[in-house]
DNA sequence: CGACCATTTGATATGGATCAAGCGATGTGG
DNA sequence: CCACATCGCTTGATCCATATCAAATGGTCG
């Protein structure tokens, strides 16, 4: 079920499959042509943990996190979503992890059951959502790695990561705040801001605006990347 | 491929399909009625990373660890695989973690491509298989939930977790060392002890040895459970 | 222009790592 | 069968990376 939040503010819109979105992914193939496109103003719910996972969901625009809150109130960000990415897409039918939108963003919303009826069918489906459950398993194993390492090394491998996402040559346009990277960190925002300017200092990397960041030394940042 | 270690460790057993695992899980149907067994002794390397994934392994006795190894040294534990997991299953056609016998063990091995022509033309083995890999994925994300406690807390966790998976009363039987348990929570050997002894000093775990740990107060743990 | 929010920077505190012994169980050779 | 070496674990002392608390700065929007 999508959420109040999502309901309210979303504009719904019949997508013409022509639609061509800024990063497809190589391989979605058949979930392409299926869903319906709606927008999400910044730091809108677009699914709640807990929620019945009716729907799976491909950024268009934008960039989407998922999050889980712990009782006592720390945040922990599973991951973030560009142009592309495929989420959403559960093992269970309960949505383990709630999403937001970072930024005004449009997201290609595409209904469970539609696609698993398709995967009955149709093999080549099944594979593909196989896959895309396999990518988002080793992407969250990567994760587990990046967590025991010191802050330095976390940094530069979030850096990294983001600059071969983006791929727009050495500058590197983060759609999240600082905290959105500290919670994806493990870190708080203090450390994430220290670092940075540690890294600017050597020059290892440039910060022309908060938003904004120019890897001026990836040897160095790959070399943290442990 | 299966490593030297392996190999040369291997007592190959064809399985008449009668064995009954220690603790059977309820989700996997066909893959129970597949492949062969085979004894590894402790500390023996069941496959490297790195290494093609043509088999999936199952646990049958004793118990298992996957794990990374860092460029520095650093060794982080995926996961501990006890009778009825299985393991080895890997999106990509590489393992991304080692796998090794924590005790001497027997583990079932089956082929992947035997397997994958099966869900080919049975949907039920493919939801099975897609299955696997969510939970697999379901696990990920709770251990990383696990990392950004702290170390009462993700101690207080492993051990309510073990006794879940265990479910023999309140008793703990642990089949891996500190150094295991450390390098799975992401904490060093001596924090691990020094936790336990903590706990222990608060009546809230006894351990009359060190591989086996008694919950005297699981609402303690719980409430550390966070 | 002024208020607000995000970010940076500074000072201090602290949880867990590191370095270093000590201890107990297990096994081996004499 | 005992002495001793070994290994896994515990305990102690100290250090350090990162958290926490606090304030200053800067950027954005009405």
């Amino acid at each position: 079920m999508l959420t109040q939040t999502a309901v309210r503010n979303a504009s719904w819109k019949k997508t013409a499959s022509g639609t061509v979105p800024p990063a497809p992914q190589p391989q979605t193939g058949p979930l392409d042509l299926m869903g319906a496109q709606m927008s999400f103003p910044r730091n809108a719910e677009i699914y709640g943990e807990g929620e019945a996972a009716d729907y799976i969901y491909r950024v268009v625009s934008g960039a989407v996190r998922t999050y889980k809150v712990l009782a006592d109130g720390r945040r922990q960000v599973g991951g973030f979503y560009l142009p592309g990415d495929m989420f959403g897409l559960e093992p269970g039918d309960e949505h383990t992890f709630s999403a937001e939108a970072i930024a005004e963003s449009k997201v290609l919303v595409i209904k469970r059951s539609a696609v698993m009826a398709l995967a009955e069918r149709d093999g080549e489906v099944a594979r593909q959502l196989w896959n895309l459950t396999g990518r988002e398993l080793s992407r969250v194993q990567d994760h587990i790695l990046l967590l025991i390492k010191s802050a330095h090394e976390r940094v530069a491998t979030f850096l990294l990561e983001m600059a071969e996402r983006e791929s727009a040559g050495n500058a590197v346009d983060l759609p999240m705040s600082r905290q959105d990277i500290a919670d994806y960190l493990g870190l708080t925002i203090e450390t994430v801001s220290r670092t940075l300017s540690h890294m600017e200092s050597l020059a290892t990397i440039e910060v022309p605006s908060s938003r904004r960041i120019v890897l001026r030394n990836r040897a160095a940042l790959s070399r943290l990347n442990a």
